[in-house]
DNA sequence: AACTACTTTAGAGTAATTCTAAATTAATCC
DNA sequence: GGATTAATTTAGAATTACTCTAAAGTAGTT
């Protein structure tokens, strides 16, 4: 919670001026490990934490930290996407039960041989989802 | 357009009665390649064809036909799911910009050492999204 | 043909997210 | 430090993609 400094020196290399807001919801994403987080979720917290702050602005907070590459977002499910503090190449079990996603440590999952963007494209991500289910419920 | 016995065979065995709007959309979704298509694409071209079939009989046919493996669902962004005629084990390309898909060959690329589920808990898919955007548009 | 279970549908409802335009605040300049 | 300007925040409305409900219709069975 000390590390303030690196996220206003992220902050302002993305051009965002480190608001009341942008600062309070950095601090709740990352003080204390990884996360995998929704808009919703952080919003709760911040009110919570007693920090105010519009879910307008949550959401676009989250925006403007994942193009400033300080989150990653994992869309899983149509209709919920996640932000990941991890930004480290890694990926990701989901559980359609729960609904919650844990990651795959980089070393425990290869993607060989990724093809080259098509020309005039560059490949901003590699996303691996593997989706799991209780047992029964598989066919 | 001739081999409707298949999918009528693949519907009875899902326990799915064959009926006027399931045919169609099966017609639809399988007659020429394959395809990514939304709910909302195929009911605009089953308007366009003539077929009357309510929104909601799309979306339940197309979980339906999901659930019985004629079809995978494949969510990209927040909020937008495709369904992929393509029932294969293979990957996709995702255009940012455009919001197409576009399949990855399954020689192409190669997910290695897949961690085993959880215990209690089995694989449903592995999914991978390669996501491109314009060269300009990247960092 | 009658019966029953499954299916379809219009329309209302929901959840996540985005938009708009007015109010606030941060940075810059004197 | 106060004025100026541009970025930011916000409430609330709007949008999008989907799901639900309960009533009407249809398929399969006898
Ligand atoms: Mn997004
Ligand atoms: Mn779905
Ligand atoms: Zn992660
Ligand atoms: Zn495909």
């Amino acid at each position: 919670m000390r590390p303030y400094t690196q996220v206003l020196e992220r902050l302002r290399s993305a051009n965002l001026r480190p608001t009341r807001q942008r600062l309070a919801l950095a601090k709740l994403l990352f003080d204390g490990g990884d996360r995998h987080i929704t808009a919703e979720q952080l919003h709760g917290e911040a009110m919570t934490a007693g920090v105010r702050v519009s879910l307008a602005t949550v959401y676009n907070t989250l925006h403007q930290f994942t193009d400033a590459r300080l989150l990653r977002e994992i869309v899983v499910d149509a209709g919920r996407s996640y932000f990941d503090t991890n930004t480290s190449e890694h990926h990701h079990f989901f559980y359609e039960d729960s609904g919650k996603l844990e990651d795959i440590p980089h070393d425990e999952l290869h993607v060989s041989q990724v093809p080259s963007a098509p020309d005039g494209a560059v490949i901003k991500s590699v996303d691996v989802v593997i989706r799991v289910a209780a047992a029964q419920a598989a066919q």
